[in-house]
DNA sequence: TGTTGTTATGGAACGGCGTTCCATGGGCCG
DNA sequence: CGGCCCATGGAACGCCGTTCCATAACAACA
């Protein structure tokens, strides 16, 4: 692996661990999941696949390299507010908002936990649980009991988003899926079927928030 | 596709949409999602890959078809009891139970989500919500923040396991997770690092319950 | 400035993947 | 018995991650 030494200036166009993880990154949010390959991001960066491999260990590092750079932005990002209730609120909604923007985010976080990634956010939340005054053993359980269902719930609705084509709008979405429950077998599925009229006008933020506060609402009430 | 008719009796070893299912789980339990290929699966039904691709249109649609197969087991076999909350928990162990075993299903429950095997398990969980006397819309909000919850701890429960080799037993391994977390930046990571201290000894299992009876609380006292 | 050794590059090649293609065989119906 | 369609399975295609290695760029020293 290579480190890049010396204040000397090398070539203008020298690769490095950040104009590749850069590059990724790029290449990730434009083509998809299925679109980071050596092949193409050496293309992206004018050399050859094998160059990459000098700075960068495998496929796998890549992506938790990209994936850190994104979260480490996005905890970095949360603004600051007043009551640690709030505070909460906004690192999942800051969480919630990069892994729709950049879905293959989520499913770096569930394919490698408790990587960097995984840690910067369970630890803004950790603070936030101690400030709520929660007591020292259930700190842990009220912190990765909200870790698992921001992260959760993110990836579910990130992965919604690509259900169809990028070009099918919110509601036609909505309308579609809703039509689709409804075709439900009505003995295996009465629950579905009745919850399927309220998919169109559905807010998912706001439904992830409402989760948020039933969780925060049950650590009150066993504090 | 092939749709096998007539009551006659084809040749003995006829392949069918069934008989590939069932070799495909066992593939991924004996040998973990890598071990599944086109290849390996036909060689174990002695046949070429060109074959199954009568009866299955593509890989996705297999591991769909393999999941749904494992979750159908699962729901089917929760056990009934007196109270929704209790039905809720039992629901929730066979699901992380179930991914605890065949952490496959877990990754392909985030892939692709909102398909039958989502459903199934969404559609037990919505009608305990109902039992629970939750009101029109909160119904849906209650049941897929606890899907997503379930989901969530239980694909990351799974991975943890397949952070080390299997020969590594579970105190070994939250030994080894503790050491790091107390290795971090003390002024970065403050709160993950006065947690570690709770990581030996630590039950996921009552840890993810735990977590359940928070947002059950949130729902009742929200009710 | 010339020489030497390390750092860094990038093209070629390897084995394996999902998938497609197509020549062939088994079983039913006229 | 002959024709036909369902079903099979091996070969081939284009891609992937990764490895290998010849060689270019650069730093240090004579």
């Amino acid at each position: 692996m290579g480190t890049t030494k010396r204040g000397s200036e090398r070539r203008e166009d020298a690769l490095s661990r950040e104009r590749i993880v850069d590059a990724a990154i790029e290449l990730l949010d434009e083509e998809g999941e299925s679109g980071l390959t050596f092949r193409s991001l050496a293309s992206r960066l004018a050399t050859g696949p094998g160059a990459l491999y000098w700075h960068i260990a495998n496929k796998g590092e890549l992506l938790v390299a990209a994936t850190d750079a994104v979260i480490a932005r996005t905890v970095a990002q949360v603004p600051a507010v007043a009551t640690p209730h709030e505070a909460i609120r906004g690192i999942a909604v800051g969480v919630f908002e990069t892994i729709d923007a950049h879905p293959w985010v989520g499913a770096q976080l569930s394919r490698a936990p408790w990587e960097t990634p995984t840690l910067r956010i369970f630890e803004r939340i950790g603070r936030q649980v101690q400030a709520l005054g929660v007591s020292g053993r259930a700190q842990f359980t009220s912190a990765s009991a909200l870790l698992s269902y921001i992260v959760g719930v993110s990836i579910q609705n990130a992965a919604n988003g690509r259900l169809f084509e990028p070009s099918v709008d919110r509601a036609d979405f909505l309308d579609t899926m809703s039509a689709r429950w409804k075709q439900l077998d009505a003995h295996e599925y009465p629950f579905t079927r009745k919850v399927a009229a309220q998919l169109p006008g559905h807010d998912d933020l706001a439904e992830f928030l409402a989760g948020i506060d039933l969780i925060l609402a049950g650590i009150a009430a066993s504090r």
